[in-house]
DNA sequence: TAAGGAGTTGGAGTGCGCTCCAGGCAAGCC
DNA sequence: GGCTTGCCTGGAGCGCACTCCAACTCCTTA
């Protein structure tokens, strides 16, 4: 299992619960995160996330009067949904087309719903194919526990 | 959704049902499948498949007097263990491992089952995001759904 | 006998998603 | 003043999993 293998958040599992995010350390109007704090909170490393801004995917951060860049509560709040849409396989390419469609404003909406409604019914299909070779795993599995005679093993 | 997506089977959404693979298109012993045939019944690219071969994925596959591949049913077999396995995000790599092992012979089974338990827990923690993921895009597709007055659509 | 199609090889190329590097700047501490 | 730490940039590099190419052989059909 390679693919796809974000680094952690620090905090391990805290995110089991799906639409709730982190309540944000600090409250609005004091959200001003350096990069390696949102580092830190996000999981994703800060090459990464320059990368992001640079491809469009996390556009307009704020920079302090040295040039420092700056995240707010809503940027965090803006990576947590992408680290998810990463981990079901979505193309970073197809959240940039996302991002843009925020920034464009209101008349966006219906694209965007469309957008979001396509990559959940792969999500529902990577499930279904998940389950499926969950099955076929248990059966293998079971081949090796409860056989240990020789000769079965190489049918694998 | 662009990782992990390998070209389908021709034969579409057959394999649904978990462990059973496909009937065999030949009976045991007439089995010498030319890469075409198995590009076709596997769903997998004509250079995909000798890639597997040259990395021993897929080891020893049978000639024919003039040097050409022959599959068997064996081959066709272990190829449909690999593409579920490649589904799961398992890397090649490791799948590589597992083929070394199988040819290693009987004293490798705790191994396999091992590594085979391993993907096994890949595979629930997927499931277990997708599914959390799942909750997230409801929710937001809810938002754009039920609600098109101005102003909310910025904040996704 | 000639053409066409399917197969062979080693090695180069591609696309994605990072990941790292060199060289530089600004602030804080001894 | 010198050192360290943390950040900045553009651009190069990397690992993975293919994907394609050129040049060749072999077989079949016309």
């Amino acid at each position: 299992m390679t693919l796809v293998q974000l680094r952690q958040p620090q905090s391990e599992r805290a995110d089991l619960c799906a639409s709730a995010d982190l309540p944000p350390p600090r409250p609005d109007g004091q959200d001003r995160y350096t990069i390696s704090e949102v580092s830190a909170h996000s999981g994703l490393s800060v090459h990464t996330l320059r990368w992001y801004e640079r491809i469009g995917l996390l556009p307009n951060v704020d920079r302090s009067h040295t040039g420092q860049r700056r995240y707010t509560n809503a940027d965090l709040s803006w990576l947590a949904l992408v680290s998810k849409l990463r981990l079901t396989g979505m193309a970073v390419a197809d959240m940039v087309r996302y991002a843009e469609l925020v920034r464009q404003g209101d008349h966006t909406t219906a694209e965007r719903r469309e957008l979001l409604s396509t990559t959940r019914e792969d999500v529902l299909r990577r499930i279904a194919e998940l389950q499926s070779t969950l099955a076929v795993l248990d059966f293998k599995i079971d081949l090796y526990s409860d056989d240990d005679t020789p000769g079965v093993s190489e049918r694998n």
